[in-house]
RNA sequence: CGCGGGGUGGAGCAGUUGGCAGCUCGUUGGGCUCAUAACCCAAAGGUCGUAAGUUCGAGUCUUACCCCCGCAACCA
């Protein structure tokens, strides 16, 4: 039977470029994506650009733009840099889109209805002179435990974390005004009613979940969870479905991961394909979760705990893929250290391949991994460019050699190619994509060595049969390499295909047309 | 006892359920000339932070200790 997979990539933030952190994050999801296409799943990959919350406000306010502004500038600029890191999104879309705000408050509503959100009505910091309620973010207080100056979250000095009796004195980050107390109304999210079904979904599901994924849930259930305001009191984003809460909107969180549905809904409503192929249990679709390490709870907790409120037989995540960081030389990315250089600039600069290569087998799969251009250099010169590229160019532009010739497969090398799929895969279905680029190299370095035993250039004096024997099983190699290393390079790949007039694309082996005239063959990367 | 991550050949890293310590680069010596001076073979180089414990056997598990890194905000 087809299987149904849905791979939901984590949704930017429009309020800044992408840079290569967030893109180690998500290339995990589009590796899952291209290799279940080669196996013949059904694959629905979605994401989307998240246009709501507070920064985006904030940013607006500063750069006196609106907000719908900011969120389309940098819904552009996510889309391009997406592409160019060759991402297959069978959609990316936008949490701005009417189609998007009619679902959720479809589904919201639901599970209102459902009695799974409940209005709460407590004091709150109130500004007089801004006329509006205040986030302790907005808020700045002095400590009563280590009398310094802090926002109202929680004590940047002390980590005391202020009651509500703390914030009465109080004063609007903004204005600079004292604030009030003032009873305020919100509805809230009743997580702490899922914590027995999460707590069993979870020692179900994670043997495949990464560590931190574990460890990250883990903590939240251990400490149990609270339930959480789901209004914000913002002029941004996406209605409240429910009498007397007109001046709200929703809480970001909750309506940006219920996009990966909208955005199944809605590619599925263009392909007259039924949505619930993947997300309902009948269907058994396997769901796999991307994004970085910060995003786990929102993914094993919110997440699922939204799907459990809508009571409708929704399948909960499989898989939480959750990378860790990526530094930049050594430090941590951000925009005070200017280190969080836009991905789009590098990829102008570099291409696709060789940072896509990098971040997947130097990644932060494991553990936080660090970039430089030094060994970015290392990888496409050394790993890529020595070895898989000369590979193809030595072969296909063999002296004089026009056609792909008439020979025999070698049965050592046909054996090995089989054992490269069947490896390759199994690694990137384990999560363990480094390890799977590390096999697939193996496959070449077995060919340049095939290559170098055999010697070519003096068969082609010697024996012309043996000759074309050791070219054709060179070609059906990188033919398969085409294929293998689809995941992580498309666009070499593309290369090839075109090279060899490959049509098949497929996940086990596959050998080209004899005949066919090797012509144009351009080197597949060039040296750095 | 704040939280978390880490200490493996010269450098950067893998080592997923405990079973002869691997990879890339670099270094040294050799081979080849098809190929983007790329490819192939061989060698040197590690008491896996320290100490103790569990075990037939530990880089891998337990305990103690030492050292390094991150933890206002922006930020995956």
């Amino acid at each position: 039977m087809e299987r149904n997979i849905l791979i939901g990539g984590a949704w930017p933030y429009a309020n800044s470029d992408l840079h290569l952190g967030h893109i180690a994050g998500l290339i995990s999801g589009d590796i899952l994506a291209r290799y279940f296409r080669l196996q013949g799943c059904n694959v629905m990959f979605v994401s989307g650009t998240d246009c709501h919350g507070t920064p985006i406000t904030e940013r607006a306010k500063r750069e006196k733009k609106s907000p719908k502004d900011i969120a389309e500038y940098y819904d552009k600029r996510d889309r391009e840099t997406l592409e160019k890191f060759d991402f297959s999104y069978d959609l990316y879309t936008n949490t701005d889109t009417d189609f998007h705000k009619q679902e959720v408050m479809k589904m919201f509503k639901k599970i209102y209805d459902n009695g799974y959100i409940y209005e709460k009505i407590e004091p709150q910091a109130y500004c007089n002179h801004c006329q509006k309620f205040l986030s302790d973010r907005e808020l700045e207080i002095t400590c009563p435990k280590c009398g310094k100056a802090t926002k109202a979250e929680q004590c940047d000095n002390c980590q005391y974390v202020p009651t509500i009796e703390d914030l009465k004195e109080g004063i609007c980050l903004e204005c600079k005004e004292k604030v009030v107390l003032k009873d305020n109304k919100n509805l809230y999210l009743a997580l702490s009613k899922f914590q027995k079904d999460i707590e069993e979904y979870v020692a179900k599901n994670n043997t495949l979940w990464r560590i931190n994924a574990k460890n990250e849930t883990n903590k939240y259930l251990k400490q149990g969870l609270v339930d959480r305001a789901v209004t914000r009191d913002l002029d941004w984003g996406v209605d409240i479905p429910v009498p007397g809460y007109e001046s709200k909107k929703m809480y970001v969180w909750i309506e940006a991961v219920l996009g990966y549905i909208t955005a199944t809904m809605k590619k599925c409503e263009e392909l007259g394909k039924n949505w619930e192929e993947f997300w309902k249990e009948e269907y058994k679709p396997t769901i796999y979760m991307v994004h970085g390490k910060d995003n786990i709870v929102f993914h094993s907790i919110i997440f699922n705990s939204l799907l459990l409120a809508m009571k409708e037989n929704y399948h909960l995540v499989n898989t939480i893929v959750s990378s860790e960081y990526l530094n930049i030389n050594d430090e941590k990315i951000s925009k005070s250290k200017g280190n969080g250089t836009p991905a789009i600039e590098l990829i102008e600069k570099y291409g696709s391949d060789v940072l896509r290569f990098y971040l997947i087998n130097n990644g932060p799969e494991k553990k936080d991994a660090n970039f430089t251009i030094d060994a970015l250099v290392a990888t496409n010169n050394g790993e890529l460019l020595n070895k898989f590229g000369n590979l193809v160019n030595r072969t296909l532009k063999f002296k004089e050699l026009e056609e792909i010739p008439e020979g025999k497969l070698d049965e050592n090398i046909k054996e090995k190619i089989e054992e490269t799929y069947k490896l390759v895969g199994a690694n990137i279905e384990k999560l363990e994509f480094k390890q799977a680029t590390d096999i697939a190299m193996e496959l070449v370095e077995t060919a340049n060595k095939y290559y170098d035993e055999q010697k070519p250039w003096i068969q082609k004096k010697e024996n012309i049969q043996e000759f074309n024997n050791t070219i054709y099983t060179c070609v059906v190699i990188i033919a398969n390499l085409a294929n293998i290393f689809e995941p992580f390079m498309p666009s070499a790949c593309k290369k090839i295909c075109k090279y060899l007039n490959l049509q098949e694309k497929r996940w086990s082996i596959i050998e080209p047309k004899i005949g066919l005239k090797l012509d144009n063959i351009e080197p597949l990367f060039s040296r750095m």
